[in-house]
DNA sequence: CCGTTACCGAACATATTGTTCGATAAAATT
DNA sequence: AATTTTATCGAACAATATGTTCGGTAACGG
């Protein structure tokens, strides 16, 4: 890719996080976020067909970053899907959002939160999904498999917002605890 | 209340309404509202400040709706923070939404559920608070208290969710011993 | 019956969106 | 080093949405 391009790109991406943790995203015009980054308008236009479209590649960068950070670096700990144990896999994340990969505590805590939530969920689905053994023995048999699935998901998601709302003041080890005396 | 402020009122309700269930919320425009509604631009602007402020109004009318059907009427059964039981009260709100009081279900299964579901949240915290007693041999001491509290609200809207996408095969009874299945 | 109030409708200023185009400079290609 | 390609700029543009103003009209309530 250009550089020129990737330089437009970073600048649009920095702005938009700055305007993100600062006001709701429906509040947020293109001609704030181009004057923040410092870009023409039809450069914005030719890099982001909408508003809306910025914000879905803005979170597709973001969460791939999150859940994918270690893969291909041999000497760190292992990818994240290889990771051994249901709690290991969720504490793995609890410890990415306290390192704050990416200022993304800045987005989960501001106004934009359920926004974030959302893609969070998405992207957390597929690795429940694999994980989704580890919580037989805990399961309600009663209780349809997709439910069973969405309640995992929804709890996770609730437990991280929660954890940020209140200042994350509890360690990723608590957390992942109290998570899982509620699952 | 005049009866043309009223007349006015309710017909911004409606088309809203039916807008709502047909687009996102950010897609709808002033301008559509009081075309569908038939009322003069300067009429929706003496009743609501913003779009936003609509929605506001909207929801609260709704959920007190729903939060709220019952009392003072002897003969049909008791207000619902009167009901006895976990399970009564719960159960309770599942018939409601069975029943589609106000269309809710049109706008539960929207692009707008969330909007929805944050505002069922908000309205559904005072009741748990009241029914928290009734979880208490569920639940694990290890974890603090409001967690707990925001683990049911959460647990709750998630179930409506999943129930609502799903098509709502499952009878009020059948989805209530789901929730209680996992919480 | 009369004073009050809500509504209409049309016009208005302002702001936002998304597009277009020629000029310019940085990048890639030869 | 010369040339071609490509991204950006800046300014202007039409189209749409927002929120306000005002005089005339009709419905309301006492």
């Amino acid at each position: 890719m250009d550089r020129r391009q990737r330089k437009t790109r970073e600048a649009i991406f920095a702005s938009f996080t700055e305007l993100l943790s600062k006001k709701d995203f429906s509040q947020i015009t293109v001609g704030e976020i181009i004057e923040l980054a410092d870009v023409g308008r039809a450069t914005f236009y030719s890099h982001f067909e909408t508003k809306d479209f910025l914000l879905k590649e803005f979170c597709e960068e973001l969460f791939c970053h999150i859940f994918d950070t270690e893969s291909g670096r041999p000497h760190h700990h292992k990818h994240i899907f290889d990771c051994e144990g249901a709690e290991t896999v969720f504490l793995h994340l609890f410890n990415h959002l306290q390192k704050n990969d990416n200022n993304i505590l800045a987005l989960l805590s501001s106004q934009n939160n359920q926004l974030f939530l959302r893609y969070f969920k998405s992207n957390l689905e597929g690795l429940v999904e694999s994980q989704l053994s580890l919580f037989e023995e805990k399961r309600n048999s009663a209780v349809p498999d997709d439910f069973w699935k969405n309640h995992i998901v929804s709890t996770f998601t609730e437990t991280i917002n929660w954890w940020v709302k209140n200042g994350m003041q509890e360690s990723p080890e608590q957390i992942t605890r109290y998570f899982f005396s509620v699952v």
